[in-house]
RNA sequence: GCAGAAGUGGUGGAAUUGGUAGACACGUUGGACUUAAAAUCCAAUGGACAGCAAUGUCCGUGCGGGUUCAAGUCCCGCCUUCUGUACCA
């Protein structure tokens, strides 16, 4: 092991050499050892209790690691580490979050594959790790790119494919079971999570109903669906992000704008587990702040629905019947007049369908031959914006109006059309108005003009009688059909201005109030008054029902916007005062001049309130949740492909023997010329069905070859559930053995960044849940107990510029001048601050003649300020070179030693000497010849020795278990300081405290330990038994304190009594001294503690 | 605004159920060794004041109060910083 560098070296310094920790030939040595022999390969089966420790697995980014990456390893490695030689069969595995933006965003700079350079930077990531001799199960290593891994993330999407979620019994169940209570009772008495909207139907329709619309009806329950969603869409990334991918209106990847578009999208039923992730936090020890926010994300808000009519126009403002004009009004007379006349002229399908449609026959009413835009259409329904249209013979040579028509219809006016010919009204009216009721029972209710109603969503159903407004956001649906004509222009420019707004916008003008009125009235559900209907940006589309009952006198932003706006603000709070502000105090809040509510406080009145609009149908207790369905498509290559085929637009899926469904091939890295995502650049990208494999393009026929999804999953896809992968990487025919996840169960101990609080942990916790209720995990969470490291920071140098001038100037003297700073190398700059000119010269050639005012004393000096590590920032330190330089164990316990895990903080590397030469400390202790080899004696340790091993054992057992691995580090420097000055060499405690800094400092522990005299590594050794007995204590060197204030020390027996420790104190000549004579009022005696005298 | 965490020497940070504030390091200063440097070792190091000195006195854990024999720690009120989140109805 000792490298020699030439044969001539003198003798005596070949004996200094060899006695001096050579960390670098250690460390070499020892990560040899452990990769060869396999030291730290866990088995799914022992006779040792288990323990998981894992590691939020890496993404590898070209820039490899920096110092602040190893933090969280170096903790959790420490910790497996112990529990190994507790006596624990530990499985601390390793991986790599392989698919992602990053490589993609590379790959169309350079069109480098990204497996490729995913491939170099994982290699390079390993070479890192594994210089800094972290104790991971390296056989069981897995990349989330990898097709052997991502065939089961598409595994367990194809599981959520065929799932539904059953509110009734609160879990997950297999879509089959869906469709045989479709079967036997239609939909009816299903309780399920899905869709809002869903028609309701009967078995018998259900069983009438083609295999495409049974599809159509199932995707509304699937807990992976696709469906037409607005998204955040990123114009410069060229793909969706979900929520928590977007920071402040911008992608949290690059900082690009943000907008809303609408895209058909798979999305993930996340809302349906919105209470059990909730409830799931309490049984979790996880940190506060990640529970919070959590909690926050998922935003659980109790209250009621209500439900407010929309009144039609007063006369004044529209003339006559205005809610029913939807026909266009300048060509309206004619229109009507036209109307009337084909009123009078029915044909014979025309009449018989009427027959059937008239009196609401349907539950819905219906009118023929109705003006709607510049048509007169056959039959519309106004509530549910239905059109009915027959078609005579007459129709069949103008076919291609009809579909302009039912376009126009449909596109600008929002009605669905349907249409029949004459021959099938006459043949079979009965199926026809089936199928009419169907399509009828498929709208959305309570919509359209006449029968509008406005839901709201409330967490103060006590204050209904302070409404004096609603407000709808911008966005909202009703707007355009509710808004008078009056009010139009005004309101369609409002409406423009708010969309063109960006996200971020909206946001940073929080306080600028803005609303236009739609000249739309409300009826107030008790009072049935007239309540105005505003529109204004404060109300969000995205949340409740992008609708606000507004209460201006209980809620401070209605209260400015009813202000701002002149419109009346009633008290409905006894005794309390609103000429300033909004009284938003539910918990002392008393309702007054509210009818029935008067007299009562919160929780009552909202009760009663409930109670009063369920009784009329206008309202009941609703739990909203600010959760919303998790996007699951991306416009990406570098990501898994869906195992998805299109068969008449219907989404197939890819059945497990024939996955992995391998990412294929493409030219560019960029959407097609259409707009496509990448995969629509592939050649080969077509299932065929019969033969189930991937197939040229060209033979797509629909009937047994079909496209595939062209999209791709999210970076969280691969990252949900990989740590149950970890507990049988291997398994190819199952995503884990029952055995293996039986007796790993979940995480014990997880270590990462909060930064993935709303990511990562919420998805991975949801999809853990459905994993469990559809019986392949037997827990529903994923990790018991989550550590977030803090993060390290890194110390940016700068140096500053006098402005407009080629002049530099040193830190202390910058104050004189305008300055401009710039970020230096921190690698130029050493420990006081000053930098080096030649190297910044040669790294900036434009400074090459720049002049420099430096110090008095000649030198020239840089500012340092705290920033995140980033390579923009010049600040990010190596580890690779910290190893070469002082070792991985010094890495080791220097990252310890800087502060608390949990809390963020700087790395500096000047008190890295410290530790160092700690390490050198400890190589010494076991290095007592007389020329300094290694000499450890086997007499019996001093009583002080031992009293020194026994309390490190105790404080480091303590710390470890408490995560306190910075105490622990001054712990054995306390231990070596001590035994240094002990002159202790005896094996009896030199042993023992190997063992105890193994986990940390495993390089040099094995290193010793050899030489000790063992074969094994001391991986497996015990760890030592804390022995009472070492520290018991005759005396006590108690602290003398006058009035809390401690003056001298006095050493008194253990077992001395409280009046004798209280004559001897009194005796003292320091305590006369300090007494001067007076008599003290009270003497406390603290045994074993402390003596304080009140004087 | 809301939620959470934290404020201790020149610096990173210790301090058990309230019981010796500043452990352990870095840095600084002085010394030893050396031709010299590095490395290593020894000593001092919260501040102020008094003393030749041993030593002593006072002030000190963001600020102001309180509880207690005793408060960095508990209670009340403020200030600041960091993190998360935000027109959430």
């Amino acid at each position: 092991m000792i490298r020699t560098f030439g044969v001539n070296l003198p003798f005596l310094f070949e004996t200094q050499r060899m006695s001096k920790y050579h960390f670098n030939d250690i460390e070499a040595k020892w990560q040899e050892y452990w990769a060869k022999n396999q030291t730290f390969k866990a088995e799914n089966q022992s006779d040792k209790p288990k323990y998981y420790v894992l590691d939020m697995f890496p993404y590898p980014s070209g820039a490899g690691l920096h110092v602040g990456h190893p933090l969280g390893y170096i903790a959790s490695d420490i910790y497996a580490r112990y529990k190994r030689h507790k006596g624990f069969n530990v499985l601390h595995p390793q991986g790599y979050d392989s698919f992602g933006l990053p490589a993609e965003q590379y790959a169309i700079q350079t069109g480098q594959h990204p497996r490729k350079t995913t491939d170099e930077n994982i290699a390079r990531y390993r070479q890192q790790l594994d210089q800094i001799g972290f104790s991971f199960d390296w056989s069981r290593e897995v990349r989330t790119s990898d097709p052997e891994y991502y065939k089961w993330t598409q595994w367990i999407f194809i599981q959520l494919f065929e799932s539904w979620y059953d509110r009734s019994e609160d879990k997950a169940r297999p879509i089959s079971e869906l469709i045989s209570l479709f079967t036997s009772e239609g939909n009816t008495n299903v309780d399920a999570a899905c869709d809002d909207n869903v028609a309701l139907f009967s078995a018998e329709q259900w069983n009438d109903f083609s295999e495409e619309e049974k599809h159509q009806i199932l995707l509304q329950y699937r807990l992976t669906y696709l469906a037409e969603t607005e998204v955040n869409w990123c114009p410069q990334l060229g793909t969706v992000l979900a929520n928590d991918e977007i920071v402040n209106g911008v992608s949290e990847r690059g900082g690009y704008p943000v907008v809303r578009k609408k895209m058909k999208q798979w999305s993930m039923r996340i809302t349906a587990y919105a209470q059990r992730l909730l409830d799931g936090l309490e049984t979790i020890d996880w940190p506060q702040p990640l529970k919070d926010s959590q909690t926050n994300w998922i935003g659980r808000s109790k209250g009621a629905s209500v439900r407010f009519k929309v009144l039609p126009p007063a006369p004044s403002s529209g003339g006559g019947d205005g809610y029913r004009l939807t026909g266009d009004p300048k060509i309206i007379k004619m229109l009507l007049e036209k109307a009337k006349e084909m009123r009078k002229n029915p044909t014979a399908a025309e009449q018989k369908l009427w027959e059937a449609l008239r009196n609401k026959q349907l539950g819905a009413k219906f009118r023929r031959q109705h003006p709607v835009y510049k048509f007169i259409v056959d039959f519309v329904c106004l509530e549910k914006k239905l059109i009915v249209e027959v078609d005579g013979d007459i129709h069949n040579f103008q076919l291609e109006e009809d579909e302009l028509r039912t376009l126009t219809l449909s596109e600008k006016k929002g009605f669905k059309v349907i249409r029949f010919t004459n021959q099938e009204v006459l043949e079979d009216t009965g199926k026809v108005v089936n199928k009419i009721t169907e399509v009828l029972n498929s709208l959305p209710s309570g919509e359209g003009q006449g029968g509008d109603f406005i839901e709201v969503f409330t967490t103060r159903p006590d204050t209904i009688f302070g409404v004096s407004f609603m407000t709808l956001a911008p966005e909202h649906d009703l707007v355009s059909k509710i808004t008078t004509e009056a009010q139009k222009a005004e309101v369609e420019a409002y409406v423009e201005a708010t969309a063109k707004r960006s996200e971020r916008e909206r946001m940073a003008d929080v306080k600028n109030i803005s609303g236009v009125f739609t000249g739309a009235y409300a009826e107030h559900p008790f009072t049935k008054e007239p309540v105005p209907i505003w529109i204004g940006d404060y109300v969000l589309a995205g949340y409740g029902t992008g609708a606000v009952m507004a209460v201006p006198c209980g809620d401070q932003r209605d209260y400015d916007f009813a202000k701002h706006f002149d419109i009346p603000i009633p008290n409905i709070f006894e005794g309390v005062d609103i000429s300033e502000e909004a009284f938003a105090d539910k918990d002392t809040a008393v309702i007054a001049n509210s009818d029935f509510l008067n007299g009562l406080p919160y929780a009552e009145a909202t009760q009663k309130a409930i109670e009063a609009l369920e009784a009329q149908g206008q309202g009941k207790g609703k739990i909203n949740y600010r959760l919303r369905d998790a996007v699951f498509s991306r416009q990406r290559y570098w990501g898994e492909p869906f195992p998805v085929y299109y068969k008449n637009g219907m989404p197939q899926t890819i059945a497990l023997e024939h996955l992995p469904l391998t990412l294929p091939e493409v030219e560019k890295y960029l959407p097609t010329e259409e707009g496509e995502p990448p995969l629509g650049r592939a050649e080969v990208w077509a299932w065929d069905a019969s033969n189930n494999e991937v197939v040229s393009n060209e033979l797509i026929d629909d009937k047994t070859v079909f496209p595939l999804e062209l999209n791709t999953m999210p970076g969280w896809a691969g990252s949900s559930c990989y740590m149950f992968r970890y507990m049988d990487p291997r398994n190819d025919t199952q995503f884990a053995s029952q055995q293996a996840l039986d007796y790993w169960q979940n995480v014990d101990l997880y270590l990462g960044g909060s930064e993935h609080a709303t990511g990562h942990l919420l998805y991975t916790r949801f999809w853990t849940k459905f994993m469990h209720d559809r019986g392949y995990l037997p827990v529903d969470e994923p990790v018991k107990k989550l550590i977030n490291q803090g993060m390290i920071l890194g110390e940016s140098a700068f140096v500053f510029r006098i402005e407009g001038e080629n002049k530099l100037v040193s830190a202390s003297l910058k104050e004189n001048n305008t300055v401009q700073p710039i970020h230096v190398d921190v690698s130029m700059v050493n420990t006081s601050n000053e930098l080096d000119i030649e190297a910044f010269k040669n790294w900036r050639p434009e400074f090459k003649e720049a002049i420099f005012i430096t110090e008095e004393d000649g030198t020239f000096k840089v500012s340092r300020e705290v920033e995140k590590m980033s390579k923009s920032k010049y600040n990010v330190v190596n580890p690779d070179d910290i190893c070469e330089q002082y070792g991985a164990d010094t890495l080791r316990m220097y990252e310890m030693f800087l502060g608390p895990l949990e809390q963020a903080k700087p790395w500096s590397t000047a008190g890295i000497t410290g530790v160092h030469s700690f390490l050198k400390k400890l190589w010494k202790l076991y290095h007592n010849g007389p020329e300094g080899e290694f000499l450890v004696s086997d007499v019996a340790a001093s009583k002080d020795s031992l009293k020194t091993l026994h309390k490190t054992i105790k404080k480091v057992e303590e710390d470890i278990e408490n995560f306190s691995f910075n105490t622990s580090v001054s712990t054995f420097m306390i231990a070596v300081n001590e035994l240094s000055s002990q002159k202790c060499n005896s094996r009896e405690v030199l042993e023992p405290l190997a063992v105890l800094i193994s986990p940390y400092a495993p390089h040099i522990s094995e290193e010793l330990w050899e030489k000790l005299g063992h074969t094994e590594s001391i991986s497996t050794e015990p760890f030592p038994k804390f022995e009472a007995k070492h520290l018991v204590e005759s005396s006590k060197e108690y602290p003398v304190s006058f009035n809390g204030k401690m003056r001298f020390k006095m050493e008194l027996p253990l077992d001395m009594s409280k009046e004798d420790i209280e004559a001897a104190v009194m005796a003292h000549e320091k305590t006369q001294a300090q007494l001067q004579g007076r008599t003290p009022k009270k003497v406390i005696v603290v045994p074993g503690k402390i003596i304080n005298i009140v004087g």
